[in-house]
DNA sequence: GACGTAATTGGCTGTTTTGCCAAATAGGCA
DNA sequence: TGCCTATTTGGCAAAACAGCCAATTACGTC
Protein backbone atom coordinates (compact mmCIF):
# COMPACT_ATOMS: atom_id res chain seq x y z
CA UNK A 1 0.00 0.00 0.00
CA UNK A 2 2.59 2.75 1.07
CA UNK A 3 3.95 1.86 -3.15
CA UNK A 4 0.90 2.62 -4.65
CA UNK A 5 1.89 4.06 -7.34
CA UNK A 6 -0.45 6.91 -7.00
CA UNK A 7 1.06 8.05 -3.89
CA UNK A 8 4.54 8.78 -6.88
CA UNK A 9 2.23 10.03 -9.28
CA UNK A 10 0.67 12.90 -6.93
CA UNK A 11 3.71 13.55 -5.56
CA UNK A 12 5.22 14.49 -8.84
CA UNK A 13 2.11 16.58 -9.36
CA UNK A 14 2.15 18.60 -6.36
CA UNK A 15 6.18 19.01 -6.74
CA UNK A 16 5.45 20.76 -9.55
CA UNK A 17 2.93 23.39 -7.43
CA UNK A 18 5.36 23.62 -5.18
CA UNK A 19 6.99 26.59 -5.72
CA UNK A 20 6.03 30.30 -5.39
CA UNK A 21 6.46 31.26 -9.34
CA UNK A 22 4.95 28.66 -10.42
CA UNK A 23 1.58 28.83 -7.86
CA UNK A 24 1.47 32.61 -9.70
CA UNK A 25 2.14 31.03 -12.77
CA UNK A 26 -0.93 29.06 -12.73
CA UNK A 27 -3.06 31.51 -11.16
CA UNK A 28 -2.06 33.97 -14.63
CA UNK A 29 -3.08 30.75 -16.60
CA UNK A 30 -6.27 30.35 -14.50
CA UNK A 31 -7.56 33.87 -15.80
CA UNK A 32 -6.09 33.58 -19.49
CA UNK A 33 -3.82 31.93 -21.75
CA UNK A 34 -0.36 34.11 -21.62
CA UNK A 35 2.62 33.71 -24.16
CA UNK A 36 6.06 33.68 -22.21
CA UNK A 37 7.14 37.18 -22.75
CA UNK A 38 3.97 37.80 -20.96
CA UNK A 39 4.63 35.67 -17.90
CA UNK A 40 8.28 36.85 -17.88
CA UNK A 41 7.14 40.27 -17.75
CA UNK A 42 4.90 39.75 -14.81
CA UNK A 43 7.19 37.74 -13.07
CA UNK A 44 10.33 39.72 -13.58
CA UNK A 45 12.75 36.72 -13.20
CA UNK A 46 15.49 35.87 -15.83
CA UNK A 47 13.64 34.48 -19.41
CA UNK A 48 15.52 31.22 -18.64
CA UNK A 49 14.12 30.39 -15.42
CA UNK A 50 10.45 31.18 -16.43
CA UNK A 51 10.94 29.27 -19.45
CA UNK A 52 12.06 26.28 -16.82
CA UNK A 53 9.27 26.60 -14.59
CA UNK A 54 6.77 26.19 -17.36
CA UNK A 55 9.09 22.79 -18.49
CA UNK A 56 8.16 21.81 -14.47
CA UNK A 57 4.36 22.26 -15.30
CA UNK A 58 4.08 21.07 -18.45
CA UNK A 59 5.69 18.00 -17.60
CA UNK A 60 3.63 17.59 -14.40
CA UNK A 61 0.72 17.75 -16.61
CA UNK A 62 -0.64 21.03 -15.52
CA UNK A 63 -0.70 22.81 -18.88
CA UNK A 64 -0.05 22.91 -21.98
CA UNK A 65 1.50 24.52 -25.00
CA UNK A 66 0.88 25.46 -28.41
CA UNK A 67 3.37 27.67 -30.86
CA UNK A 68 2.39 30.37 -32.51
CA UNK A 69 4.77 31.76 -34.90
CA UNK A 70 7.97 32.27 -32.15
CA UNK A 71 5.79 32.76 -29.64
CA UNK A 72 4.68 30.45 -26.82
CA UNK A 73 1.59 29.81 -25.65
CA UNK A 74 0.46 28.23 -22.54
CA UNK A 75 -2.88 27.46 -20.65
CA UNK A 76 -4.24 26.25 -18.19
CA UNK A 77 -5.52 22.02 -18.65
CA UNK A 78 -6.92 21.83 -14.88
CA UNK A 79 -8.72 24.51 -13.61
CA UNK A 80 -8.89 22.46 -10.48
CA UNK A 81 -6.03 22.66 -9.34
CA UNK A 82 -6.65 26.27 -8.03
CA UNK A 83 -9.22 24.77 -6.02
CA UNK A 84 -6.21 23.46 -4.29
CA UNK A 85 -5.22 27.12 -3.05
CA UNK A 86 -8.31 27.31 -0.67
CA UNK A 87 -8.05 24.33 1.03
CA UNK A 88 -4.01 25.40 1.48
CA UNK A 89 -4.48 28.42 2.45
CA UNK A 90 -7.09 26.93 5.47
CA UNK A 91 -4.07 24.58 6.31
CA UNK A 92 -2.41 27.73 7.12
CA UNK A 93 -4.54 29.77 9.04
CA UNK A 94 -5.15 26.61 11.07
CA UNK A 95 -1.09 26.87 11.51
CA UNK A 96 -1.44 30.28 12.20
CA UNK A 97 -4.00 29.82 14.98
CA UNK A 98 -2.27 26.48 16.80
CA UNK A 99 0.59 28.32 16.75
CA UNK A 100 -1.35 31.07 19.19
CA UNK A 101 -2.42 28.72 21.49
CA UNK A 102 1.18 28.02 22.36
CA UNK B 1 1.74 40.05 -7.13
CA UNK B 2 4.71 37.75 -7.83
CA UNK B 3 5.72 38.45 -4.10
CA UNK B 4 2.58 37.70 -2.44
CA UNK B 5 3.25 36.05 0.32
CA UNK B 6 0.82 33.78 0.13
CA UNK B 7 2.81 31.62 -2.42
CA UNK B 8 5.15 31.35 -0.71
CA UNK B 9 2.93 29.99 2.33
CA UNK B 10 0.96 28.02 0.07
CA UNK B 11 4.07 26.52 -1.59
CA UNK B 12 5.09 25.82 1.99
CA UNK B 13 2.18 23.10 2.43
CA UNK B 14 2.65 21.71 -1.27
CA UNK B 15 6.34 21.09 -0.26
CA UNK B 16 5.60 19.26 2.38
CA UNK B 17 3.04 16.94 0.63
CA UNK B 18 5.16 16.41 -2.25
CA UNK B 19 6.46 13.16 -1.32
CA UNK B 20 4.76 10.05 -1.70
CA UNK B 21 5.64 8.53 1.53
CA UNK B 22 4.16 11.94 3.36
CA UNK B 23 0.98 11.72 1.33
CA UNK B 24 0.26 7.91 2.35
CA UNK B 25 1.02 9.09 5.67
CA UNK B 26 -1.95 11.82 5.53
CA UNK B 27 -3.86 9.36 4.03
CA UNK B 28 -3.80 6.97 6.67
CA UNK B 29 -4.00 10.01 9.33
CA UNK B 30 -7.39 10.60 7.47
CA UNK B 31 -8.81 7.43 8.37
CA UNK B 32 -7.91 7.58 12.22
CA UNK B 33 -5.20 8.93 14.75
CA UNK B 34 -2.09 6.98 14.51
CA UNK B 35 0.79 6.75 16.95
CA UNK B 36 4.44 6.70 15.19
CA UNK B 37 5.11 3.04 15.54
CA UNK B 38 1.83 1.93 14.06
CA UNK B 39 2.82 4.34 10.86
CA UNK B 40 6.70 3.26 11.01
CA UNK B 41 5.11 -0.54 10.70
CA UNK B 42 2.76 0.40 7.73
CA UNK B 43 5.33 2.13 5.52
CA UNK B 44 8.60 0.19 6.78
CA UNK B 45 10.57 3.02 6.50
CA UNK B 46 13.31 3.29 8.86
CA UNK B 47 11.88 4.98 12.27
CA UNK B 48 13.85 8.33 12.05
CA UNK B 49 13.20 8.78 8.46
CA UNK B 50 9.52 8.33 9.43
CA UNK B 51 10.06 10.78 12.46
CA UNK B 52 11.19 13.57 10.36
CA UNK B 53 8.22 12.85 7.48
CA UNK B 54 5.87 13.65 10.12
CA UNK B 55 7.90 16.79 11.40
CA UNK B 56 7.93 18.18 7.71
CA UNK B 57 3.95 17.88 8.01
CA UNK B 58 3.26 19.28 11.61
CA UNK B 59 5.19 22.08 10.40
CA UNK B 60 3.57 23.06 7.77
CA UNK B 61 0.47 22.90 10.09
CA UNK B 62 -1.05 19.81 8.35
CA UNK B 63 -1.07 17.11 11.41
CA UNK B 64 -1.41 17.74 14.99
CA UNK B 65 0.60 15.47 17.70
CA UNK B 66 -0.01 14.59 21.12
CA UNK B 67 2.19 12.65 23.95
CA UNK B 68 0.35 9.60 25.72
CA UNK B 69 2.91 8.25 27.99
CA UNK B 70 5.96 7.25 25.79
CA UNK B 71 4.23 7.37 22.03
CA UNK B 72 3.29 10.16 20.28
CA UNK B 73 -0.24 10.03 18.49
CA UNK B 74 -0.23 12.13 15.07
CA UNK B 75 -3.57 13.44 13.56
CA UNK B 76 -4.76 15.45 10.24
CA UNK B 77 -5.58 18.99 10.96
CA UNK B 78 -7.50 19.78 7.68
CA UNK B 79 -9.09 16.83 6.10
CA UNK B 80 -9.69 18.93 2.92
CA UNK B 81 -6.31 18.27 1.71
CA UNK B 82 -7.68 14.63 1.22
CA UNK B 83 -9.63 16.41 -1.40
CA UNK B 84 -6.73 17.80 -3.49
CA UNK B 85 -5.74 13.99 -4.46
CA UNK B 86 -8.36 13.75 -6.55
CA UNK B 87 -7.80 17.03 -8.24
CA UNK B 88 -4.06 15.76 -8.68
CA UNK B 89 -5.32 12.50 -10.07
CA UNK B 90 -7.40 14.25 -12.23
CA UNK B 91 -3.83 15.92 -14.05
CA UNK B 92 -2.22 12.59 -14.00
CA UNK B 93 -5.16 11.67 -16.09
CA UNK B 94 -5.23 14.36 -18.55
CA UNK B 95 -1.69 13.68 -19.04
CA UNK B 96 -1.67 10.26 -20.31
CA UNK B 97 -4.50 11.44 -22.48
CA UNK B 98 -2.25 13.80 -24.19
CA UNK B 99 0.66 11.77 -24.33
CA UNK B 100 -1.51 8.87 -26.08
CA UNK B 101 -2.28 11.75 -28.81
CA UNK B 102 1.27 12.54 -29.14
C1' DG C 1 19.19 4.09 39.74
C1' DA C 2 19.22 0.66 35.80
C1' DC C 3 16.75 -0.93 31.94
C1' DG C 4 13.50 -1.10 27.90
C1' DT C 5 10.57 1.06 24.57
C1' DA C 6 9.14 5.13 21.71
C1' DA C 7 10.53 8.93 19.39
C1' DT C 8 13.50 12.71 18.02
C1' DT C 9 17.85 14.75 16.70
C1' DG C 10 22.90 15.14 14.98
C1' DG C 11 25.74 14.12 11.44
C1' DC C 12 26.90 12.41 7.21
C1' DT C 13 26.47 11.47 2.07
C1' DG C 14 24.25 11.35 -2.25
C1' DT C 15 20.64 13.36 -4.95
C1' DT C 16 17.61 17.01 -6.54
C1' DT C 17 16.27 21.71 -7.18
C1' DT C 18 17.08 26.48 -8.24
C1' DG C 19 18.53 30.27 -10.88
C1' DC C 20 21.82 32.53 -13.40
C1' DC C 21 24.69 33.22 -17.78
C1' DA C 22 25.87 31.91 -22.18
C1' DA C 23 24.96 29.28 -26.17
C1' DA C 24 21.74 27.16 -29.24
C1' DT C 25 17.35 26.73 -31.69
C1' DA C 26 13.30 28.33 -34.29
C1' DG C 27 10.52 31.55 -36.87
C1' DG C 28 9.74 35.96 -39.35
C1' DC C 29 11.38 39.48 -42.24
C1' DA C 30 14.59 42.56 -44.94
C1' DT D 1 21.55 34.93 -46.41
C1' DG D 2 21.72 37.78 -42.38
C1' DC D 3 19.43 39.84 -38.60
C1' DC D 4 16.04 40.20 -34.91
C1' DT D 5 12.89 38.34 -31.53
C1' DA D 6 11.13 34.54 -28.68
C1' DT D 7 12.19 30.52 -26.39
C1' DT D 8 14.75 26.55 -24.86
C1' DT D 9 18.86 24.16 -23.38
C1' DG D 10 23.79 23.29 -21.44
C1' DG D 11 26.50 23.99 -17.76
C1' DC D 12 27.53 25.43 -13.41
C1' DA D 13 27.47 26.52 -8.19
C1' DA D 14 24.65 27.16 -4.17
C1' DA D 15 20.98 25.54 -1.55
C1' DA D 16 17.56 22.24 -0.11
C1' DC D 17 16.04 17.46 0.42
C1' DA D 18 16.24 12.40 1.58
C1' DG D 19 17.49 8.58 4.18
C1' DC D 20 20.47 6.01 6.91
C1' DC D 21 23.11 5.11 11.39
C1' DA D 22 24.26 6.41 15.85
C1' DA D 23 23.41 9.12 19.81
C1' DT D 24 20.07 11.34 22.68
C1' DT D 25 15.82 12.35 25.03
C1' DA D 26 11.52 11.10 27.34
C1' DC D 27 8.65 8.09 29.79
C1' DG D 28 7.43 3.87 32.34
C1' DT D 29 8.77 -0.19 35.05
C1' DC D 30 11.55 -3.01 37.84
Amino acid sequence: MKDDIRYTYMSGVMKAMAHPTRLYILDLLHKQEHCVCELQEKIGDDMSTVSRHLAVLKNAGLISSRKVSNQVWYKLLCPCVLDIYECVMEVNSRKKEIRGKL
